[in-house]
DNA sequence: TTGTATGCGTTATCAA
DNA sequence: TTGATAACGCATACAA
């Protein structure tokens, strides 16, 4: 028949056992096989080109060999860039990446179960957008399985990756202050989201740095899409003083702030320049091409699976679904892995913050100095 | 203990045998059991939060409940899209989605046998970008899976999904011929690959219409990314007399092309006017906003999940690993699903048309008037 | 140095 | 109307 080659099938033509077969092909070092008999159980598996079946080795290890990304939109490039570190990351150390949307979790009980509660995955990493279902859905899936949040800030007691976004922000604005800006506005993301907040507070610090005025009307908040983007550029281009430098806090937002200033006739960056957080491809091809601070999105996917295969995620709480007694799933360490983090909690609800490699500036062509300055 | 609820937890605390409980959870019909037994059963399920173990299911019906989508970059929108049709048509369908990356696979012997050999999926997608190695490995996958190309054209005798790129193009060129255009350059992909062929095909068919004239040094042919967009536009334009318009093949490359003509001084779309295949959102937030012809991308990765399921995959070819004898894996079904189909060869080998919904033409500013015309 | 037996959680076959 | 049992493929404790 051709189906699969079992590890009985090795078994019988290299004439030893089923459990030999198993030793010696997984490289057991207790096996203390004829050196022959190894040979021959390696020639026969490679012959019938023999792979363990996944299936049945899960269910025997109870581990899925296989990790969950959930996200929540795969056309947003910053989320793309999330995924392929985690893609990589996972691969390398011989997991499979499950991809799942957070929106169609959200809506569909099912899909969610049928991700979170099959023990189809060992882990899961979640992509908090602030959405209100994430705080929902993470602590649910959290107390399943061993569970990262991914830039985001711990929530519902589950530990959080994050980037030095503060940082980020700090070196955009820095930029534009020492090219003379001294008014200099904010496009934030989603009001009261993680990440607008550290933004704005990088924003804030870099001015209180060189004691420049902080103006309310100079800090809209919309959400994060290029529409956002685009209503936030023209509330802030219809203050006056308007600024003569605007610092967006995501590069997608910033692509619709860029078409606002166009369609208004402001010129970029002659009359106002514009730094963004995150780099794309497509914005160094923009009319102007954007200046960027991009911050190691793939390191946030790959440290997410680092984590959670290094049983860093978060705790399964003991007793959850039926009795009461304690031994857990998700085994709990301790400690701060990843470049200089700031880690908040214990061993639940930490956050970490992977601020290496540093965030980086792209000077290009959407910044200069302000007009009328020498 | 904390550990996930089995069958036999469930059947303990109904107090029946782990079989009825499996038939009746499964809502096997021919189950003619009590009533209250029924009843009895789904409660303690749900009391104790009881979900079949995905492993164990797997091993015993030989079925993994999983699909695997390979894509060779989730940055680009294009394969965002068809990632995030083929996510939300699998788990509609109660699949989960594994993605992987297709360079990776190429590189990475073990990963790809861990995708492809080990069960772990019932059925495979892959993103044909006429890659050298693509070829081989599909052949390679198809051996052992269900396998479907998505956006190419059948190779190796794996079946193929794609597009109507030809109207596609056919629709864009003449909405150039329609604004008054007779000199129109073509920007396509990488040469010889089968979507810039098709796309070119369409953008000879509407020109020959027409009767205009066919320049070979309006013909240029890079690569599928922004750079050699840039490089082709740039080329173009330094033919002499150069065309008024040009149709390129594919919205990223597109990007590039737009910044080679702003480079050049040639301004877009008074002087030059571009439409390009596919839609992104970004585009329409540019200058000029691209006018575009947008293609269900997101059928594709559903339709691609639709055959799998449906046992429209490639045939596993019969006696492949070890013995000899027949019986096989993939069940091959044969009939034209979707839309307009021009099947090209038997059960294996087929190419489908995903004809519907038609390419649709989304007119925004790159294009307009030749410059002198009325 | 190698083999036998057991169980992971399900489903399906058969018997009662 | 229900239950006992075998089998899926593997890893391991134990026996030889």
């Amino acid at each position: 028949m051709s189906r699969r080659p079992s590890l009985s099938d090795v078994a019988k033509r290299a004439e030893v056992s089923v459990s030999l077969v198993s030793r010696i092909l997984s490289g057991d070092t207790t096996v203390r096989a004829r050196p022959e008999t190894q040979q021959r159980v390696h020639e026969v598996a490679a012959q019938l080109g023999y792979q363990p079946h996944g299936a049945a080795r899960a269910l025997r290890l109870s581990r899925a060999g296989a990790l969950g990304l959930v996200v929540h939109e795969v056309s947003n490039p910053i989320h793309a860039e999330i995924i392929r570190g985690a893609q990589a990351a996972a691969t390398a150390a011989g997991q499979v990446l499950l991809l799942s949307d957070a929106p169609e979790l959200a809506a569909n009980a099912d899909a969610f179960a049928q991700l979170v509660g099959t023990g189809r995955i060992d882990g899961l990493m979640w992509q908090g957008s602030g959405e209100d279902y994430d705080d929902e859905l993470v602590a649910r899936a959290a107390r399943q399985l061993p569970t990262v949040l991914v830039n985001s800030r711990p929530r519902a007691g589950v530990p959080a990756l994050r980037l030095d976004d503060e940082a980020a922000a700090r070196l955009a604005v820095e930029h534009l202050i020492g090219q003379g800006h001294r008014h200099i506005g904010y496009v934030g993301g989603r009001p009261g989201a993680d990440l607008t907040e550290r933004r704005y507070a990088g924003y804030l610090a870099a001015l209180r740095d060189h004691d420049l005025p902080v103006r309310p009307e100079w800090t809209v908040e919309r959400e994060w899409d290029a529409p956002a983007g685009h209503a936030a550029m023209a509330a802030l281009l219809a203050t006056d003083p308007r600024p003569t430098a605007v610092f967006v806090a995501n590069v997608v937002v910033a692509v619709g702030a860029l078409a606002a200033a166009r369609e208004a006739g402001v010129a970029v960056p002659e009359q106002l320049s514009v730094i963004a957080v995150h780099d794309a491809w497509f914005v160094a091809h923009g009319a102007p091409p954007l200046t960027t601070v991009r911050l190691p999105l793939d390191r946030l996917g790959a440290e997410a699976v680092r984590l959670l295969l290094s049983g860093e995620g978060s705790p399964v709480p003991a007793g959850t679904a039926a009795d009461g007694a304690a031994g857990g799933g998700g085994s709990a360490a301790m400690g701060d892995p990843g470049g200089g983090g700031d880690p908040v909690g214990g061993s639940a609800g930490r956050g970490i913050v992977l601020a290496d490699p540093p965030p980086q500036l792209l000077v290009r062509g959407s910044t200069t100095r302000p007009e009328g300055m020498r």
